[in-house]
DNA sequence: TGAGATTCCATTGACGCCCATGAATTCCCA
DNA sequence: TGGGAATTCATGGGCGTCAATGGAATCTCA
């Protein structure tokens, strides 16, 4: 399982072309599946990214029985739809497609962000917005130590 | 086990001959059942194709005493009869049966929609409008770390 | 022999591969 | 510990290859 964390600003050169940040791509070398993923979200002007076999978990899923109701497997096949597979060139590149691009805003510049199992891609001042909009939103302080007690807390 | 996702707009020639996507070509190499089969969906303009694993495996469990209950079985013999299999030449590409052409509708262009295990052909037109209806339909934002915990969902 | 189907070749445009550059970081050794 | 060497990484650009598509040639069966 490809884990992503951190946040790396990428130049978006003339033929559309990104660098994969060099953190995750060894974090998609070493989960085995190399591959990455790309889907626009739904409702906000990011795209959302991840490795093959999130996406063949999604599948497997979906194609259980009685494993979720049938508008979640709705969801997931209409996604599934979404999705654009990402080959890379031998120094980590790979082709931002047009149409997503279009959709986050990023014009020249990509703001990687690790999201654990994902990661995001956004428009630097879009993703600035989001971030404070978000973090003031969710208000207190946020320290490593404070985050291990959070997630100890039961609902 | 074939995998298909993602949106490819492929030329229907003047032949009705039609290129496999290339990923989608992949998928079934890979799959080691290198045949497609197609089918019209029931009750809406779309053309759902598989490998023949996933075809096998119906007939398996439609063989298979007791797996499920009678009607279920008379639906899967019934549609097995609608079924073609396809035969690719040697640039991948495959006849689009005038039948199914004219069930789905589609003229000029065929729109391969990945869904998982399976994928679907639409007329363009028809798969935008019946896409944005379904999204409206399911609601919400969709985000890839949401459909993860769609999955995790209890129906 | 003719119509439909299948294989073969030809074109073109996008994409992947290769090489080059420069900057920044890490490594190494005196 | 300081500085130089060697990597690594990000980025730019040229070029070859392959996928998609069109059309000609060949085949098959009625």
């Amino acid at each position: 399982m490809a884990v992503f964390f951190g946040t790396h600003a990428m130049k978006i050169d003339g033929k559309g072309r990104v660098s994969m940040p060099a953190p995750f791509r060894d974090a998609l070398q070493k989960s085995g599946s190399p591959d990455a993923v790309l889907m626009p979200t739904e409702g906000a002007p990011v795209i959302e990214g991840c490795d093959r076999a999130y996406v063949d978990d999604l599948v497997t899923r979906a194609y259980t029985h009685g494993a979720m109701p049938e508008p979640a497997r709705q969801q997931i096949l209409l996604m599934l739809g979404e999705m654009v597979t990402l080959s890379f060139d031998p120094e980590g590149r790979f082709v931002f497609p047009a149409p997503l691009r279009g959709h986050c805003g990023a014009d020249d510049t990509a703001m990687f962000v690790g999201q654990g199992r994902t990661f995001q891609i956004w428009h630097p001042a879009k993703r600035e917005a989001a971030r404070t909009q978000l973090k003031s939103q969710l208000g207190g302080e946020l320290s490593l130590t404070r985050l291990f007690f959070l997630g100890q807390e039961k609902p």
